[in-house]
DNA sequence: GAGTGGTCTAGACCACCAC
DNA sequence: TGGTGGTCTAGACCACTCA
């Protein structure tokens, strides 16, 4: 790390980045070591001398970076304990994805009920969004979440196969916590980022079955598509959300 | 600003924080100094050396404060010119708060037709969202935002009187450009933040005539609070987005 | 008390912008 | 060429955690 004005690495955009400066080429290694495994979910990282002495350069940057990436939600800095990296099993983020809020009261865990899981060939729409070679298999999931006795949620989920071998029913309904911890832990995979596309809809026949609800019932459809880290896409999500007692929150700035 | 460990002012809270760094304070005192309206909306602010001096503070001290507002979207800082005041008139914060995206294309400014514009009493929902008392009058503003010929959003809109005076149908139909535009330049209000609460729902009759739909079509319901600087609500707005052709988008990280 | 991250300082140099 | 914000360094001290 002795060279500041090392190239920033391949650049194929038309407008490259002219210049990387260190702390930045300090959280890409940092960023490596994650998608490399050499720190699992919830441990702790080296402390910053020995991180500024392994990467020759001084605290102050590799503050810089570890600061970077916790405000990009990858790590969490903890005073006087250290730095970890983040997990989806903690109970601060245990929701950092989920924006649905009980119009009354407290937000409360929902019960799952497990539909579906199969193992089939990915549908060309799915595949292309994933970025799968079409042949390639995924994972189909077919869940219900509820609030009390009342279906709020059905949700259709798509993983890479390749990515989620061994993943089953059996294994998904003896899962009790989160789902993204359940990757998380049995899979190596960390859901790092999403995108949602959000609208309205008129539900289905089976849909609306489903969800107890008449046909036609208005419904938000929520695609979501997850990435990991690099921005690699690992999921793509289908829910229907009926939002009777339930709204989606979301903060704008 | 000599004494470090000045109290933390006003506690209400429980949990008083026991401590308030020194950028903290001069957050503080910039976000107090933007309140007042000593720097204008796209006004720059002085260099961070005259910050430092004004404050008796070193200069990293005021980088610090200016990092953490421009992180929080009131301030923008451009290298080599000097740091700015936020504002709404940008381009590249045009759509800051307007997250609904076309499914082709890309994203145009859609034309407005202002419905109705009038001053009335507060309602007893909207005055207590608003934080106005019951008999406060507010300014109430319906308008539809088409994407060519085709209306996409119908917009119930309520201000409070009090802070936009003279605001009129004529003023709001002259006016080209974003409507945060026009409160900030013409009313000294500035947005910085906002919650949104996101239902689906059927379209009743009214609504579905004026967005040429028929009655009972899946609409998005955005409800919108707005808050200036402190946290302060200034805005309430409901939304009724039809999403066939474009999409709310989202990011969670 | 030892170790961690958090704050504050001071100074050097770099990249960007305008004149 | 001078001024701006951006990066990097080095060192001091503070607040928090835990043994």
């Amino acid at each position: 790390m002795a060279s500041t004005s090392a190239p920033a690495g391949t650049a194929a955009a038309p407008a490259a980045p002219a210049f990387s400066p260190l702390y930045r080429q300090i959280q890409a290694l940092l960023t490596r070591s994650l998608t490399l495994g050499e720190w699992q979910p919830g441990a702790a990282l080296p402390s910053e001398p020995e991180l500024a002495l392994r990467f020759k350069v001084s605290q102050g940057t590799v503050r810089k970076a570890l600061d970077a990436m916790a405000a990009d939600g990858l790590l969490v800095r903890r005073q006087g304990k250290g730095t970890f990296v983040a997990t989806h099993a903690e109970a601060q983020v245990q929701y950092r994805f989920l924006r649905l809020m009980p119009d009354q009261g407290e937000r409360q865990a929902m019960r799952r009920r497990l539909l579906d899981c199969r193992r089939l060939r990915a549908p060309a729409e799915v595949a292309r969004v994933l970025g799968l070679d079409s042949g390639d298999s995924v994972v189909q999931i077919r869940r219900l979440l509820l609030a009390g006795e009342v279906p709020v949620v059905l949700d259709d989920i798509w993983l890479p196969a390749r990515l989620f071998k061994g993943l089953s029913a059996e294994r998904l309904d003896a899962y009790r916590g989160p789902m993204y911890r359940l990757f998380e832990t049995e899979f190596g995979v960390r859901m790092i980022r999403a995108d949602e596309k959000i609208r309205a809809v008129a539900a289905g026949g089976d849909e609306a079955a489903l969800l107890n609800l008449p046909e036609g019932a208005p419904l938000l459809l929520v695609e979501r598509l997850s990435f990991t880290y690099g921005g690699k896409p690992v999921e793509l999500r289908r829910g229907l959300y009926h939002t009777a007692a339930h709204y989606y929150r979301n903060e704008l700035s």
